[in-house]
DNA sequence: TAGTCAAATCAAAAAAAGTTGTTTTGTCAA
DNA sequence: TTGACAAAACAACTTTTTTTGATTTGACTA
């Protein structure tokens, strides 16, 4: 019962990570290759300072991964937790269907 | 092109609607079957027009279907909607990564 | 060390989302 | 009809999220 509270709070937040046009853009571009934060910045056209905003909340809900390489910043996708989102969705469609009843029934 | 810009303004929505606890309740509700808007009240214990606004947000994400019988609105989920957010989801893994590269080198 | 650059952080403002209580709409039944 | 009930819509308000411009931090190098 904790278990299904936990996997949806963390879904919760990595849907929520996932439902801003910008985000879904640097997921995107993270798909083929990781970046570093000035290259993500040309090619959005967007400030440093918003970028860095919309990376932390990729982040934080664990749908990224960085590393540091001199005063350079590398993003990454985390294959793993867009895995579980995945298969958060295909369980919705596994439910043991009732019957639906009348509202007028009870 | 612009599929790509429709595929994602829809799986924005579509995320967004499932980056609400509560929406996320519903929807694990409706899992099982459909329901009318006074079971869920019941179920939920939320108010109406709070529910009302949750259950607007889903339907307008195309994640839940509903259909009036008398005074009763049943909604239930939108299964095929679901399955193509998974979809997008997939698709992110399967992407050609290209060697990562240096920021130094341009 | 001083200067430069990448990136994170922060505070203030703006925008968007969610809540609440009330009203409206539509359907049914007396 | 009229009254009762389910659900949607609304307006005012609260809360959260996002944007912006500026400042700070940390690492490199001249």
């Amino acid at each position: 019962m904790s278990d299904v509270i936990e996997l949806n709070t963390s879904a919760c937040s990595g849907f929520h990570a996932l439902s801003d046009p910008l985000r879904l853009q640097i997921i995107d571009l993270l798909r083929q290759q990781e970046l570093c934060v000035c290259d993500l910045c040309d090619r959005l056209e967007v400030r440093q300072s918003k970028l860095s905003f919309h990376l932390k909340t990729l982040k934080e809900a664990g749908l990224l991964r960085s590393r540091q390489e001199g005063k350079w910043s590398y993003y990454s996708l985390n294959l793993p937790e867009i895995a579980r989102l995945e298969q958060y969705l295909s369980n919705l469609k596994q439910a043991t269907p009732r019957p639906s009843r009348s509202c007028s029934e009870d």
